[in-house]
DNA sequence: GGTGTAAACGATAATCATTCGCAACAAGGA
DNA sequence: TCCTTGTTGCGAATGATTATCGTTTACACC
């Protein structure tokens, strides 16, 4: 079948609006995006679709925020910094896991590693400067 | 107010538990394992109990793991390895976020960091045996 | 001892993110 | 046309977590 069917639009919709954002989003988010334009969607089928593009390895899950997971169209490992004042995810891109911490891991666990997320947390410039 | 009254017995009990333990816990878990020592704890409590540590910064949360939160009576930050064949979380004493990435983090994300969790994921020794 | 206050608790109801069940529908092939 | 397969909307169900409320406890003061 066709990606660009009609059959297929919503998916593609919410794969595209995961890729075009950088604000990590949630379930809800993607839904409350992608409603005006397609007024049919229906959060269920966000979830099954973000649950689809996680197995198939398109997405990765950032983590939960507060209780609502959140995800990210990047699906590389990468350094996230997430504010516990406004529960902004922002990227690292500057920062990476050193390979060989990840061997280390490997080696201390006696596993195979497959991901790795490193994740700061803290307040955001802007939210440290309202407290 | 002494600690060892009645009164707190309960949240001393989940407290112990916790640090009792290398298993990183759910609040289910824990309530399970205190139920036959004590017969009147509520789940509830337990709830109540890891919250106000978790504020208090006695423990911290792994994070979720198949939904679930996780805790750590360990409130140091230390690296962590998931399973995400038997979601085991153990903790990798002998690997350390480097200090300077800290810092690099900090400086990129122009935030104040408070905290650092880097958590690798795979298959532990048991499970890829079992694959 | 009696009393007031504040914190902790048990039980249960409520909340809320997420998942499930099912019928409807589109597309492709026989 | 009929059949199969995959996607979807809708709404109900699930399950972890939180809130509520009445009760109990400890402690301080009288």
């Amino acid at each position: 079948m066709e990606r660009t069917s009609k059959h297929f639009r919503k998916r593609d919709a919410i794969l595209a609006c995961l890729r075009s954002t950088t604000c990590h989003p949630s379930a809800d988010w993607v839904y409350a995006q992608l409603k005006p334009q397609i007024p049919d969607l229906s959060l269920g089928t966000v979830y099954r679709n973000l649950a689809y593009f996680k197995e198939q390895g398109l997405i990765i899950s950032v983590g939960t925020v507060n209780g609502v997971e959140r995800f990210d169209g990047n699906p590389e490992p990468h350094v996230h910094f997430v504010c516990t004042g406004c529960d902004a995810v922002v990227d690292l891109p500057q920062i990476a896991v050193p390979q060989e911490l990840t061997e280390e891991a490997a080696a201390c666990a006696g596993a195979r590693i497959t991901g790795c997320s490193l994740t700061f947390t803290g307040q955001c410039g802007q939210c440290n400067s309202l407290n």
